[in-house]
DNA sequence: ATTAAATTTTTACGCGCGTAAATTTTTATT
DNA sequence: AATAAAAATTTACGCGCGTAAAAATTTAAT
């Protein structure tokens, strides 16, 4: 307070008694130092407000405490939302997450890559934008940096990859649509970006087989990120030719279902699981909306908590044992089905 | 790449054939040096994928390139998207944008603040939360650091507020809604988080009286920032006691609107401008999933865009005249009617 | 070609801290 | 009290770069 202003860790050592190399391992470690001396040392922390130039540290230390963290589209709350809950958990292990969106981008994706190498992370946990990323670039960038991804996985791209099995909600809400009324169509981007897409496509074909029903895609045009916005313009041009051979629609994704049911709506078609309903939508994803749209919408969650706890659980383990994996691990989580009122 | 490897500049001024000082001088800016000095670097640099350490860059400049940005909600679509706004502002001008989300806690508004010292950020520009912001530690902090508020107001804090000017946007959907039919009730937060939401009961209030119209405040219970939640339950409880006094209904915010949209639904009651519908909803922000709610949400938009220009350009300014601002600057930007569906 | 102006080079220091090695002090063990 | 072990101190160097001052060089202007 009084005394000469703290300008740096030579001051703050004199002012707490305490030799700098002491301090400096404090700060590093509190439990590394004798208990006497640390409780000397935040004595004087809480009168003299003195905190380590954060600049400094990192270029002298071997490795940062930062943690990389980019998402597709921030845009979307699904990804806000689990970055959210990824951030906590790196905090929470006394790492700084830093969080960068690459706005449905690949050259945005490639230029947070770009100013992660700067800041030198000590790991990095990478949901990519799929179809659209540079493949080669992500590559060589995971070869540079140890890097987990989830949400979307590239084959032999990062140590590990967490995710949703999209076999197993596809396959749950197909034949929960199939046991409670007709055969879902399955409504979907004709190019989408998302590895996801394909799986579910995939999956979607896989199940209606298994359960001897004819499968048929609905594959529409639509180009970037307006999902609700996609869903929407096709969902009424197909509503308007009466284009479709079932009376029930499962969606890739629950942004595309919140399109189509606002399509639904402005063509007077009233959609729900109950019998005065002409037309059933279903999702997948869980969106944080979905609960409030009308009818609220059938979807299939993902494990969005587990796949964020393991993400972080192995980026962080591979930075401690300063080891690289030896296998590439993917681990697949199951989605739960939840049944509202659209089918 | 046959050369031995660039450890840092001085290696690179080696390979460019350029002192190391000059070097310097091209990274903090390429125009400064000669254009045949120039154009040595930039060839180097093609042949061997240099960059400056940041670290050491930070720790020697006298200020960082580093903008911060603190919001209070990134899991809210609306700031996500005006945060992305904002960044690419940022980065356009050379400045290096660090986005944090307070998550609706005034605790990690301040540890954002915390994290933000520790970065040394050249400005800051701050979403606070509002009514939950710590203004003691907010004031303290923008004493520090130039710092310039948006969307949310703080008297006295900060070098200047931009945002949107409630009295104008309210004033004017409660007068479309009025010449449309019946005089809106208001549905609000009874203790809102929001200083917003406090400015637009007030302009609501002023708006009736001005029209010669009785006011009516719905004023629902809730903490959080799960409006929609808020706009649900409670909406759903007031549909079912029957306590609206007039067929027509402003919210306070769209994500409220959307829950009493849902509660409508759900309540079996059509909504609607239309003759056949029962209930008049509108809303305020133009959020982004307004346009895809069941009817389509009329509201009032914000011009987010201008906001963010204004807000950039400001803590830019700042930060070139290296001179704080004499007098506060306030400034409001108009809402615009958003007719669709709903009201 | 001469002169002045603009740039670059050389030299040197410092930023704030991590970290290593040798020494001294403190604590724990017997 | 003697000894060993643990921790702190002293001393010193280096990280990669910004930056200042003086000297040398290049460019532009006359």
């Amino acid at each position: 307070m009084n005394e000469p202003k703290i300008r740096n860790m030579e001051d703050f050592a004199a002012a707490s008694g305490i030799s700098r190399p002491t301090v400096s391992k404090y700060f590093n470690d509190p439990d590394s130092v004798r208990k006497s001396t640390r409780a000397k040392i935040e004595a004087a922390l809480k009168t003299h407000d003195y905190r380590p130039n954060i600049y400094a540290i990192n270029q002298n230390r071997r490795q940062t405490k930062n943690i990389g963290l980019v998402v597709p589209n921030l845009t979307d709350p699904f990804f806000a939302s689990i970055a959210r809950n990824i951030e906590g958990l790196i905090v929470k292990q006394g790492y700084n997450p830093l969080l960068l969106s690459s706005h449905g981008g690949p050259e945005q994706e490639i230029a947070n890559l770009d100013s992660l190498r700067s800041i030198k992370p000590a790991g990095v946990l990478l949901a990519p934008l799929g179809r659209a990323s540079d493949n080669a670039q992500l590559a060589e960038f995971t070869e540079e940096l140890p890097t987990v991804l989830f949400d979307a996985n590239i084959d032999g791209i990062g140590e590990a990859f967490f995710g949703s099995d999209n076999d197993q909600s596809i396959g749950l809400i197909v034949d929960y649509l199939c046991r409670t009324g007709e055969p879902p169509v399955f409504f979907e981007m004709k190019n989408p970006i998302n590895p996801n897409a394909y799986k579910r496509r995939a999956a979607y074909l896989a199940a209606m087989e298994r359960l001897d029903h004819t499968p048929h895609l609905i594959q529409v045009d639509g180009d970037g990120w307006n999902f609700e916005e996609i869903g929407f313009r096709e969902g009424s041009r197909i509503l308007a030719d009466r284009g479709l051979p079932s009376n029930t629609v499962l969606c890739s994704n629950d942004r595309l279902a919140i399109g189509l049911l606002s399509a639904a709506f402005e063509s007077g078609l009233r959609v729900g699981h109950g019998s005065g309903s002409a037309l059933r939508i279903a999702g997948h994803d869980d969106h944080p909306f979905s609960r409030y749209t009308c009818p609220s919408l059938t979807t299939v969650s993902q494990d969005y908590e587990s796949i964020a706890a393991r993400s972080v659980e192995t980026i962080l383990g591979i930075i401690d044992l300063e080891k690289r994996r030896e296998n590439r691990e993917v681990t697949l989580f199951e989605g739960r089905l939840i049944m509202r009122g659209s089918a």
